[in-house]
DNA sequence: ATAATAGTTAAGTGATTGCTTCAGTATTAC
DNA sequence: GTAATACTGAAGCAATCACTTAACTATTAT
C-alpha cells in the first residue's frame, strides 16, 4: 500500500501542476474551503475544483463539508510516500558513489 | 535556480510515469545505456528515447555519448530539489500540529 | 420567502502525452 | 566494403489535461 506505483503515478502528477502545488503549499500553512484555496488563483471556481479533485483523488489532500463549505487539509503521509520514494532512490546513487571512492581510495593506497 | 516552479513542474511530471520511474530506479543503482534502459520496458527504443528526453531535460538525468552508445547518469542534486519541496510543506504541516497541540496542553493545564 | 453564498456537474475545446512505425545516421565488428 | 549495432527524428494517432462557460443544488443570511 505504501509502495502502489499507480498512487505514485497519481501524487507526482498532482504536483506537476503549479496551481495545485500552490494549493498544496497553502494547505500546508492550515486548512482551507475550497474559495480561500481559489482566491489567489487565476482561474474559475470550478477550475480549482478539478484540481482539488485531482489532489484528492492522489491522497495528498483529504477534504470533509460541513455546510455548504468543504474543508481540505494536507495528508501528511501521501507526501511522506512521494518524498520517500525520491529519497531512496537518491541514497542508493550516494551510497554507490561512496563505495566507488572508497576502493578507489585503496586502490591508491597499494601504489 | 533551487526553486524555480517550471523546473518542479518538469521533475514532478518526469516521476510521474512509471516507466521513467523505473529508468529512474535502474539509474540509481548505477549509470546505464540506452538499451539497458530500454531492455525491462515493453515498449519501442524509441519511445524509451523520449521518455529519456523527458527526464534529461527535467534535470534528473544527465547523459554523455561516446562513440555511438549514450550513457546516462542520475543527477542527484535534482532529486534532492524535488524532495525538499515535499518536505518543507510536510514540516510546515507537521510544526503546525505540534503548536496546536502544545496550546491545547497550556490551555487543559488551566482547568 | 428571497437572495446571496459555496460549491458541483456536464459539455466542449485546444494543447499535450505516450506511444507507434518507419526511415534515417553514425559507429563498430567482420 | 558490408553488415550489425546503437541510437535518432519525424509523422501520426488515440487518450488525457487544463481549462472554459453555463446550468444546477444545497445551505445560510435577511
Amino acid at each position: 500500500m505504501l509502495h502502489d506505483p499507480t498512487q505514485l503515478d497519481l501524487m507526482f502528477q498532482a504536483l506537476a501542476d503549479p496551481a495545485r502545488r500552490q494549493m498544496v503549499d497553502r494547505l500546508s500553512r492550515g486548512p482551507a474551503s475550497v474559495s480561500q484555496l481559489a482566491e489567489p488563483l487565476a482561474m474559475s471556481l470550478s477550475a480549482v475544483v478539478q484540481h482539488l479533485n485531482v489532489l484528492e483523488a492522489s491522497g495528498l489532500v483529504r477534504t470533509e463539508k460541513l455546510g455548504r463549505v468543504r474543508t481540505c487539509q494536507i495528508e501528511p503521509q501521501a507526501l511522506r510516500a512521494a518524498e520517500h520514494w525520491i529519497n531512496e532512490r537518491r541514497l542508493a546513487w550516494e551510497r554507490r558513489l561512496d563505495r566507488l571512492g572508497d576502493f578507489l581510495a585503496e586502490t591508491n593506497d597499494e601504489s
